[in-house]
DNA sequence: CAACTTATGTCAGTCCATGACAGATGACAA
DNA sequence: TTGTCATCTGTCATGGACTGACATAAGTTG
């Protein structure tokens, strides 16, 4: 890796830590693009070059999380029930996770926190993980020979585990602590979940 | 009601139904506030002295729409099942609309259609649900007398019903053609729902 | 070192959104 | 009807997010 790519990705992450400890010092709303450039040491436009916005900061790595979420589904044997292959794929973003190296974790979890302090940005995350969902069906759909423009059950097998993921992502009036819990308590919603549906009811009959 | 009232309620359809026919037309992001305020007769301030923001156009009828929702779920009688008291708030919100006047209705609907061309749009909507979603979770462990914070099936509860109403709203590739046919699709997502669960999964125990 | 590619800063400009203020317009009582 | 008051509206000024254009600086390659 030559000496300019080295620099971006420096550049890249001081954007990003410094935005968001600015966040979670003062707010997101009252943070100006201006005053992460100026903390990174670049322009405002340059800030622009690293990030399409200021959300983009926050929600960035859903696209990496889509991505690992879709290839994850694919790679799962035909023959698994639909309902286990999505849980199987939300594991596999945990593990990415929780593998990443602790400065990326701390993005992550920093990133979490702020969303609970923010309800438009929880929002607009939960928004993003729709759109994601919308392709997870589409590939569930797939995969049992079935078209999800009149069969509604991948939609329901795609929204019950992503409800399970939200649920345990969820920690109103508390602290996102570590990876550990917040695995811990994604695994006992799934749990949950399996408890309170009936064997079989995912396949297609 | 006297003039001025009147005149209030004028303008404020008058800013409605000019920006929902510039987006459907032009697309959302391409269509500027003074655009809008222009075909209303009005100024850009006066614009956002009745809406919030451009968003508000589109996502206003959430608030009304989540006070139905848990006016309802409160009202329900407490000996009945979660997940059927949250169905129940869930069909009032739709006879609400259905019940409204023809305008009102077009309106709703050409929101919902304008959601289907932007993502970005659909996607604050659905995080607009989702703060919603965590309302209905605290009055569902209220009646059930549990802790949100430890328990999650209150969660499960709302959030599968949820989905159902979500993925019955769905509808790719296809025209938002009457209330009618969004009903039904709904009324059919939660009967597949129903399928899929154990009896008497929803209560604590 | 020279030619090339790519990143950066500066500048100008658009759009969304908000505060301040003055003038216009209904509401209402005498 | 008229005068007073509350409220609505337009104009102006401002700030912050974001984009395109262009010149300059810095890394890359032969």
């Amino acid at each position: 890796m030559g000496l300019r790519e080295r620099k971006k990705e420096k550049t890249r992450l001081a954007l990003m830590d410094a935005a968001l400890d600015l966040f979670l010092e003062q707010g997101y709303e009252t943070t100006t693009i201006e005053q992460i450039a100026g903390s990174a040491d670049v322009s405002s436009r340059t800030f622009f070059r690293y990030f399409t916005s200021k959300e983009h900061l926050v929600l960035g790595h859903h696209d990496e999380i889509q991505a690992i979420l879709l290839d994850t589904l694919r790679l799962r044997p035909p023959e698994e029930p639909p309902f286990q292959a999505v849980c199987a794929a939300l594991r596999a973003v945990l593990r990415e996770v929780e593998q990443s190296t602790p400065e990326d974790r701390e993005r992550f979890l920093k990133g979490r926190r702020l969303m609970e302090d923010n309800p438009m940005l929880m929002g607009k995350a939960i928004g993003r993980m729709a759109e994601t969902e919308r392709l997870a069906v589409d590939e569930v759909a797939r995969r049992q020979g079935s078209d999800p423009r009149v069969d509604q059950l991948p939609h329901l097998v795609v929204a019950f585990a992503m409800s399970a993921m939200r649920i345990g992502y969820e920690c109103e009036h508390r602290d996102v602590a570590d990876m550990r819990e917040l695995t811990e308590r994604v695994e006992s919603a799934i749990a949950l979940a399996e408890r309170c549906l009936r064997p079989g009811w995912d396949l297609t009959g």
